[in-house]
DNA sequence: CTATATGATGTAAACGATTACAATATACCG
DNA sequence: CGGTATATTGTAATCGTTTACATCATATAG
């Protein structure tokens, strides 16, 4: 492989013209350029990012941490980083934990060793909370969508608890009474900090509403689509079915839907499913699913911006976005129009027809 | 921030002796080691990786280009990479194209620039075909499912004209007489050689078998979900169904399923629909889609060894690797027991409930 | 024609690590 | 105790760029 020096030698010029060409930054004259354009050409030749990043000390790359890339839920999110980062000269590198702390550990390497200029966490499950706090605090790192234990981390995404209010909310005024829960076990609840954040609006809302939540509608699952499906054998199983479920995922919700139907139940004739997080599938799943749905194009777009901030040097910040309701067809309301009912704010809903 | 000298001052020792702790090669007296750790630990040091990679000149890093993370068919290929890499110590990176020549030009640069150590493509559509066969000649750059225009270059796949062959001969077999397909178009024959080597392969099947292949069941709409559903927005304004279509994509024959559901009519009753990838959707949709596996995971796993020998110098080479149908609930045989048909070899086939 | 500004290029010092080789200290042997 | 082997550490070159500064040539002005 050819080096700087091969073409300066070659196109008998210093390596610092070859460099001035190379950058376009100073002035060179023209026909030394086209010299040292040829010997480019004719050797193949082209530089060597590693001294390069070394002297400039960056590398405009950023990671952005995922779980995995079967989560249908970072698409856009990691669209809205792209643009953004591209607007800038960043080039975006994706990187999956697959749940795995070693492999968490070795994105964060990453980062230490300076071979990318910040990232984004998508998927967090930190070590220990006091890492996570020295970490964000001397190296640009920004987390969305799952926020971290400490509230002072760099964060962007959605109010999970009043969306899950709002959510819970839009399944009483339909007129549900007895309304079922899907979310993260003991495990995830220190992994998915928003599902406990979920949890913890829906709890609030039945409450509010002196609507009964029995234990044996909280199906602690986990949030794929197979905790769905779990839940699905488990409900089938016990007498009676409740008016609804609150899934805290839509791929949860997908699992709950299928599962029902095998076992000869229908969506929403039997049974009310909500889910969350609004991912291509919720509208393409028949029966569609009625869904809350996060401006995960936005929050990417934001996100990427606190981080270039971050990496500037400024202070992080913490961002909320509006969140928003979906109906579709998974659930339907045992009243003729929904009534007013305790915890909605003035979240908009939207009727969606896949 | 500290680099390795800060921290051999601190500690009373020379750089080499700081690396040397770093690096746990040779040998060091156990005491100093102490004090090495102490200076690292007080000034929470840790080695610049842009340093550590030039003077090794290798990163450990591969990168793993696709088109978008949207598109679940990469997931389990994806998995696979990561598996085998990690075996032999290299972090998987993953870049989306998102279709845009820009954006895949800027990671051939990042394997020219060796920022990595080698790629995996996913997502081509090189520019020219005598520039993809320089570049995978002069770097390590495997392709994986989609066929280069080049035969020569490093590939893993599958045989997509016979998978195709098979597909069509199972139709053929369950009695189908008017088979539609759903494809890539114009552009995406370039973009998408599998397409179009499953649309060879179709083709030969229906000519085989004597059966017409009317142009107004041909559906160049491309491989999305919408795709599917432009399809059969078409098909439902001809005069009468197709007894069977095969779409060259899962994702198309969800769309195509779910559209004709809204224009009432049903799948498999009116008409059976077979996909392609078997992806995860397949066979969670209701109906669940009969379509061709591919051994992703494997597939996966030999890429990331072809890169591994192209890496360490070794030749590229071509590997095609087995196939699957698997039957699920969108198609029905129109006979008793499907009979022998024309084309289909031995390929595996599978029955497999949702 | 000289002085000065400007343009074009070269020299060499970074950037932060690793590592061959040299140098020194220590241990062991007869 | 001298000599040699071994363990430990230091010195300095190197990886491939970029870039501040120096140098030199050329043009312009007076």
């Amino acid at each position: 492989m050819y080096t700087i020096k091969d073409v300066a030698k070659r196109a008998g010029v210093s390596v610092a013209t070859v460099s001035r060409v190379l950058n376009g930054t100073e002035t060179v004259r023209e026909q030394t350029r086209r010299q040292v354009e040829e010997a480019i050409e004719a050797l193949q030749y082209s530089p060597n990012g590693l001294g390069r990043n070394l002297r400039r000390l960056e590398t405009k790359k950023i990671l952005v941490v995922l779980s995995t890339i079967s989560n249908q839920f970072h698409s856009r999110i990691v669209r809205g980083i792209e643009d953004r980062a591209a607007e800038h000269g960043y080039t975006v590198l994706i990187g999956t934990t697959r749940d795995r702390l070693e492999t968490l550990l070795r994105y964060f390497e990453m980062i230490q060793t300076r071979e990318v200029d910040g990232a984004i966490f998508m998927s967090t499950h930190f070590c220990k909370p006091e890492e996570a706090d020295f970490l964000t605090q001397a190296y640009p790192i920004v987390c969305a969508c799952e926020p971290m234990p400490d509230g002072r981390i760099p964060y962007v995404g959605i109010d999970d608890e009043q969306a899950a209010r709002d959510a819970a909310g839009y399944l009483v005024s339909c007129g549900h009474k007895r309304i079922g829960l899907i979310c993260g076990g003991k495990l995830t609840r220190d992994t998915y900090g928003s599902s406990y954040l979920r949890e913890k609006g829906f709890r609030k809302v039945m409450e509010e509403n002196g609507l009964p939540l029995l234990e044996a509608d909280i199906f602690r699952e986990g949030l794929t689509y197979n905790s769905g499906k779990r839940a699905a054998q488990q409900m089938v199983r016990q007498e009676g079915l409740p008016d609804a479920v609150f899934a805290c995922s839509d791929a949860a919700a997908l699992g709950l839907i299928r599962e029902l139907y095998t076992n000869g139940y229908t969506v929403p004739g039997d049974i009310s499913v909500m889910g969350f997080d609004n991912t291509a599938m919720s509208e393409v799943f028949y029966p569609s699913v009625t869904t809350v749905s996060q401006p995960q194009y936005e929050i990417g777009c934001q996100a990427m911006e606190l981080l270039l901030a971050r990496i500037a040097g400024k202070e992080g910040e913490r961002r909320l976005l509006p969140h928003e309701i979906i109906c579709r067809e998974s659930t339907r309301s045992k009243k003729a129009k929904p009534e007013s009912f305790a915890a909605c704010t003035n979240v908009p809903i939207s009727t969606s027809e896949a």
